[in-house]
DNA sequence: GGCTTCGGTGTCACCGAGTGTCAAGACGCG
DNA sequence: CGCGTCTTGACACTCGGTGACACCGAAGCC
């Protein structure tokens, strides 16, 4: 972060980067505009971008891709998984823990319902969009792996078990998400993975017979 | 299969079907070719298609992407999984059906090695093909999902179970397959398939608590 | 105030994936 | 031989994505 010198100007972000965030957020509003009416496809870029104010050009300097305005939601969801399991006692049980971290995103997306719904929906039933979700989950799963790993003290690359616990916490998370999705909304996430982890806790929690 | 008429002609398939077949193997030839030893971004679909012979626009009348290429390997695999679970006796228990069914795609890699295990290592290291099989998977675990549901007599709509086992299993197809392609050949296969589902038996086989 | 510097932007040219179209050739059949 | 059918190559086109360059406006320094 570079803080140039002593900010006698008020808040702790320029000018620049308070338009930046503009952009972004015009490009967004209008990303979502179009897919939820149109669907994934039948958008392009220059639509969203000219319908923002901006050059095609400039989209590409603010998301990666088409996938990214939409998926971008999703970003700060992994972290928060990752952070959430870190955050837990050392001594809780694995599945306690892993329900801890994935069921508040969970529960953070549950609350405010409606914006959030139309994303993971949109999500869900594009192919091209829910791909993108995968990768994610992918990376995601490397994370959780590895923060199991330090929290329970095994090696990644003898020890099946941190691997497979980072697997089925997001497959846990994949079955809610798609559930909460599929019932509009009506079903209740906090409750799905309550539901999800009775099922997993039996693995999760057990005496690792996998040591060699 | 259209067996057209009494067949006085030798082999099954006609003349147009082999000349397809050839233009198959010329394509997914020229592309391992290439694409093992420049990788993947560094190839052009026209390049594969020159190599073999053919133009791009035919490429793409035998395969649906540069990545359907490499992936259809294994589209083979996924059937396998859903139709060896299929195979298994009703009465067996759910974790040594699926270890069953998973453990034998995995197995027949083993095997022919050193062709398998180059495919999969390319899959897995590049992002593009990675995505696809991810792609797959989720695929995969819809079908498992359904065969599970009717092999216990579940509704998918109501049971999260058949759901979280199908991913369950499936995070211990993916976890195989990442150390045994890390081990470059070394790891065996099954042994890693037994250790990986000694530790989801627990959830596995544990008596529903989920129905509501 | 003039000067430069620098980040953000638009324009344009470009590449590669993927698709529609059409005309031409190869094959099977009467 | 001539007639449909199937496959192919050539071409043009769309769209996602990138590189190059010129431009502008907001600081910074004198």
């Amino acid at each position: 972060m570079p803080y140039h010198h002593d900010m006698t100007s008020r808040p702790a972000v320029s000018l620049a980067q308070r338009k930046r965030q503009l952009v972004v957020d015009e490009l967004t509003e209008a990303a979502f505009q179009l897919l939820t009416a149109r669907g994934f496809d039948a958008v392009t870029v220059d639509d969203i971008a000219t319908d923002a104010g901006v050059s095609k050009r400039t989209f590409f300097r603010y998301f990666a891709s088409k996938e990214d305005v939409v998926v971008r939601f999703l970003a700060d969801l992994g972290t928060g998984i990752r952070e959430g399991l870190a955050a837990r006692p050392a001594d809780e049980r694995p599945s306690a823990a892993l329900r801890a971290a994935v069921g508040a995103p969970l529960a953070h997306c549950g609350d405010r319902g409606d914006r959030a719904l139309r994303v993971v929906q949109l999500i869900l039933r594009t192919p091209a969009l829910r791909a993108r979700l995968l990768e994610h989950q992918d990376r995601w799963r490397d994370e959780l792996t590895e923060e199991l790993a330090v929290r329970l003290g095994l090696d990644t690359r003898t020890d099946l078990y941190p691997r497979l616990a980072a697997g089925m916490a997001l497959t846990a998370f994949g079955a809610v998400l798609e559930r909460w999705s599929e019932s509009d909304g009506t079903a209740d996430p906090t409750a799905l993975t309550d539901r999800a982890f009775a099922v997993l806790a039996p693995s999760l929690d057990a005496p690792s017979l996998d040591t060699v």
